[in-house]
DNA sequence: CAATATCCGACTTCTTCGGTCCGGGTTTAG
DNA sequence: CTAAACCCGGACCGAAGAAGTCGGATATTG
């Protein structure tokens, strides 16, 4: 529940790779997937997804593989998940496929709506540059402000 | 992925019905059930775990029932999920029971653990009082402050 | 052309989730 | 006392989704 999906987290750790070795033109999906133990015909999926989303750029052939297609602090973590997972959705109703039935009834759709989108913001506040900044300062996870406004 | 589970999802909507009726000293898992047409046994082991944790009272036999502990507002929806569906991590890398084997190498997991602990502390700054302010006053969601520090 | 690489859909396997069933124990109304 | 109404909790099962594999097609370079 409530669990980032291995793909994603794949995809995670692949762009990350890619944003700090930029000298490199481009890096092969085994490349990738040798450097973190990873299978690579699962990584290579995964970064044609990726690629088709418009955030890797593929080049076929020998000495083709991957880069990245913009600046990594362009690149969200919401982008990467939403390419890899599909829409992003904390419950079920996503309204327009289909969701739990009991839709109508339900009186808590709109509260979680609101947690959805503040969730959401976090992930689109997180930039794959921000993962490479290996910086864990000693400074324990201190929630000072107000994180989430339900009512208005 | 990155999804709520449909027993917290019901859980909540059980707290909140009992919130919205305080005046009646228990309601049962049936009548909490049919209130919303979820089925009544799939919701009867959830307010069983529910109270195991401590954030519900039963009472069996005849009018018996279930009701809160607390007031509604000290119960965080963290503390309902974590009760239904385990403890919360957005990774497989709980460390301590079985993860992934690539632990080690990873090199995104202390970012996502910060990650995870925002998500934690958003989810922690909702009570079951909030999902009970049926308000959304036209203003759309704008996220004007930063949500997540990643450094620090 | 031959080697290397991406590309892409289909497929199997595994786990989890959603839901049901049943055999208990408790309390209270009659 | 006894039966109804309720809680308790494990076992069980089907469906869905996730993780990973396979195989073939296509593009690029040497
Ligand atoms: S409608 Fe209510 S119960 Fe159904 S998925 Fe949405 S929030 Fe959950
Ligand atoms: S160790 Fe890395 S790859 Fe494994 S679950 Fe944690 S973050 Fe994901």
């Amino acid at each position: 529940m409530l669990k980032l999906t291995k793909k994603a987290d794949y995809g995670l750790m692949a762009l990350k790779y890619l944003a700090e070795h930029p000298e490199t033109v481009a890096l092969s999906a085994k490349d990738i997937a040798d450097a973190y133990g990873i299978p690579a015909q699962l990584l290579a999926k995964i970064l044609q997804k990726l690629t088709k989303s418009g955030l890797l750029k593929s080049h076929a052939g020998m000495n083709g593989g991957y880069a990245l297609s913009r600046d990594a602090r362009e690149i969200s973590a919401y982008e990467v998940i939403h390419s890899i997972d599909g829409p992003f959705f904390i419950t079920s109703c996503t309204k327009g496929s289909k969701g739990c039935e009991l839709t109508p009834s339900c009186t808590i759709k709109e509260p979680l709506a609101r947690v959805n989108d503040t969730i959401a913001g976090v992930l689109k506040s997180i930039s794959i540059q921000d993962l490479s900044d290996h910086e864990h300062p000693a400074g324990p996870t201190e929630k000072s402000s107000p994180l989430v406004y339900l009512t208005h």
